[in-house]
RNA sequence: GGUUCCGUGGCCGAGCGGCUAGGCAGAGCUCUGCAAAAGCUUGUACAGCGGUUCGAAUCCGCUCGGAACCUCCA
């Protein structure tokens, strides 16, 4: 029996507003689409914490024995600024104040982009398509869109007929709204639009004479809109209906309300089985964004320098902060709750250290009450990622994991209390859940065999005064090596055992 | 204006009708030459007001406060 099969997943599908069982369409398989970033500035945090919550569901899916296709797209044309039909385009307008070509805006931000997911230890997806990649598709299925009758060609622009789709259809069925609503409130338009309603979207665009971006179409030269570069992308990848589609709380509307019609006229079908949502990061409250002028760099948060930081913290300590809360609740950035989550990952962190270098001792009388625990414990990893991906309730079962185990290493003879195999499940299962589903691997101190050797020799000298009563010495060595990083704990047979801390 | 969501002990944060969430900080104890680390114990919280129920932080209504989306945004 798959592991799959034991501990099903239920996640709250946007769609229906509900918890439901994950049923994959193909039998051991998932296939997950994500709305990756728009290269054309840093990644911030808030970009972070949502693929920090894919990456979670991915490794988890994985963990259980899921073959995981996981699709995360980049996004390097279109995307105009102000407004979906006018103004200047982002990476457009980022090469001109930076005097460079478009696509070293794409490459430069790129790059910075998977530079940061490497640091937060957010594994890479299966596939990473671009729009630009993807042109030839995106002509196509707009093709097929103006054939079926749900889209209009206007001066060298296509446009989504969303009235019309509505007609066979239901147009906000993500975000809950009606098109009546929409079709009141909101900008009105002006003389010059060519879009017949307000509500539609553009599927590609004309180039203006000045737009560097541009590429040729059966209507002229110009770019694709922004939803449809997602359509392509998913359905090329992963089939005209797929398992997951992921993204930011902020893209339901327009943006993935926009793909489910576009994907739905063009295939007949609706695109996903479950829509997932990830939440804001905020900061005093408000939601954290590039355009509010609130976000932090990575770089900023690592170092501390930035105004509202006392000091830097690790790429780790910031994914561990972030995993503490639910994925679909806003979670708020400061100080504090920063401080509280570097000491708490510590903490679990040495755990993992130590659970390692446990060894199961000779079976003498089997402790059942401590057998019961441990199973639960175990169970309880795996009922609460399987409840929704539920990163916050796993890491309370790892803190009581982790007295268990500062237990063992205090008290080794209890270990030989729990049968063997239950103890290696025990010991695998918190280190899997540790490394493998939060992906939050031991913060290794310097793996340097010059300083280990030297602080060894220290260790001996401190053995040797204590030994002697000497005390005064021995706590001048235990308090100067205090001050340039190096922490000594006395265990309770004389050994020493040392942390590297920053 | 429309559509949603949230308000939990000093702080952060789970919770989806009955069962101690957890972390950080604080207090006490054990261990220790002293520390550190660790283990154990401890706090009796759910914005307010009504209602449903044998029973509500959890469901319903109202009030107050905050946020998101309806323009680009993860």
């Amino acid at each position: 029996m798959a592991l799959y099969d034991q501990h099903p997943v239920y996640l709250t599908n946007s769609l229906s507003g509900k918890k439901e069982r994950f049923e994959p369409i193909h039998g051991g398989k998932v296939g997950m689409y994500v709305c990756g970033p728009t290269v054309y500035n840093k990644a911030h945090l808030g970009n972070a914490r949502t693929f920090l919550t894919f990456d979670i569901v991915a490794r988890y899916f994985r963990y259980l024995g899921y073959k995981v296709r996981y699709v995360r797209n980049i996004t390097d044309v279109g995307h105009l600024e102000s407004d979906a039909d006018e103004g200047e385009d982002k990476i457009a307008k980022k090469a001109r104040l930076e005097q460079l070509e478009p696509m070293e805006i794409v490459k430069q931000y790129t790059e910075d982009f998977h530079e940061v997911m490497r640091q937060f230890n957010i594994l890479p997806p299966s596939i990473e398509p671009t729009a630009t990649g993807h042109i030839v598709e995106q002509i196509e299925i707009t093709q097929k869109l103006i054939e079926k009758g749900l889209a209009y060609v206007v001066n060298g622009s296509v446009y989504f007929d969303v009235k019309k789709y509505n007609q066979t259809a239901d147009y906000g069925i993500l975000s809950g709204r009606r098109i009546e609503d929409l079709m009141e409130s909101g900008r009105e338009l002006d003389s010059q639009d060519e879009k017949r309603e307000k509500i539609d979207f553009a599927l590609w665009k004309k180039a203006s004479t000045t737009h560097i971006m541009r590429w040729p179409s059966p209507w002229g030269d110009g770019f694709p809109g922004w939803h449809i570069e997602c359509t392509v992308m998913s359905t090329k990848y992963l089939g005209e209906t797929f398992d997951i589609h992921g993204g930011g709380m902020d893209l339901k509307f327009p943006h993935h309300e926009c793909e489910i019609a576009q994907a739905t006229g063009a295939n007949g079908k609706p695109p996903v089985k479950y829509w997932l949502h990830s939440n804001m990061l905020t900061v005093n409250g408000q939601k954290m964004s590039k355009s509010l002028g609130n976000s932090f760099l990575p770089h900023e948060l690592f170092s501390g320098n930035h105004p509202l930081l006392d000091k830097g913290y690790s790429p780790n300590t910031v994914r561990f902060f972030m995993l503490q809360s639910h994925y679909s609740s806003t979670l708020d950035f400061s100080n504090e709750a920063l401080q509280a989550a570097e000491k708490g990952y510590r903490k679990l962190g040495y755990a993992l250290k130590d659970v390692k270098r446990l060894m199961h001792s000779p079976t003498s009388h089997i402790d059942q009450e401590l057998e019961k625990e441990l199973q639960e414990q175990i169970e309880e990893c795996f009922a609460s990622m399987s409840d929704d991906f539920n990163t916050a309730k796993t890491i309370a079962v790892l803190f009581s994991m982790s007295n268990r185990i500062n237990d063992f290493k205090a008290n080794p003879e209890k270990i030989g209390s729990v049968s063997n195999e239950l103890f290696d499940r025990f010991k695998t299962a918190y280190i899997g859940f540790m490394e493998d589903v939060l992906g939050l691997p031991e913060e290794v101190a310097q793996n340097d065999e010059l300083l280990a050797g030297t602080i060894n020799v220290l260790i001996e000298l401190r053995k040797k005064a204590r030994q002697d009563k000497n005390f005064s010495l021995s706590d001048k060595i235990r308090d100067d090596l205090k001050k340039i990083g190096v922490k000594l704990m006395d265990g309770k047979d004389g050994e020493m055992t040392y942390v590297i801390e920053n």
